[in-house]
DNA sequence: ACAACTGTACGACGAGGATCGAACACTGAT
DNA sequence: ATCAGTGTTCGATCCTCGTCGTACAGTTGT
């Protein structure tokens, strides 16, 4: 009983906090390619983002390999749902570990 | 005459902005060198510290190089003043480019 | 069962960057 | 003038990382 209860109290209240250096954090950052996807994860962040769905210069495996990396760096998390990765950006859980990084690294129009 | 004034007024209010890519910033935050120098920098943010005078793991010519890199990135400034060569932190200016990501980088601890 | 789609794993390749030693230019003192 | 100290420049080396193609596993349809 109650699963979407459950479901909805371990995404909102049970955040497990980011723990990676912040040569990690950087140096996940300090990719176009990764900081693009984060920018439209950072748009709706809810989990209606597929992998596949990013407009993205490199072919797919670049592709996993940057999100395997933005993973590691507690930036993003995924669950699976079917043959799709769904993706969100763990924005709160980022931002209590080192407050103002992502603010200053993807709320820009680009670069 | 007032050659004193002039250079006070020129170090102090014409302060000219950072324009550099967020990519360039971020390539220079990423390294752990740079960032120790950036934040014993910040410690004392006066024209006090040479080159030398930084506690590094690196060799001079390794030293030079990642100072180049700094200056590029418009995250510091040079003045020599005799053998030496005297650093500041362009923090102001460095903000205004980029709101916070000098805070998030050097302002902890370690890492 | 078969085909199409999504994402990962693996090996290889190339570019870029951090590092060093040595040589050089410059300043300051003896 | 000579020497010591500071910092840059130049190759060279090493190694990490972004990239790709291919092969594979799992899922969804027909």
């Amino acid at each position: 009983m109650a699963s979407a209860e459950t479901a909805r109290a371990r995404t909102l209240t049970h955040v497990d906090p980011v723990e990676v250096s912040l040569q990690v954090a950087l140096d996940a950052l300090a990719d176009p390619v990764r900081r693009s996807i984060l920018r439209d994860l950072a748009a709706h962040d809810d989990w209606t983002r597929a992998c596949g769905t990013f407009d993205l210069p490199v072919t797919k495996a670049t592709r996993s390999h940057h999100f395997s990396i933005l993973r590691a760096a507690g930036l993003i998390e995924q669950r699976d749902e079917g043959a799709r990765r769904l993706n969100r950006l763990r924005r709160p859980e980022f931002d209590a570990a080192f407050p103002g990084l992502l603010a200053a690294t993807i709320d820009r129009q680009a670069d």
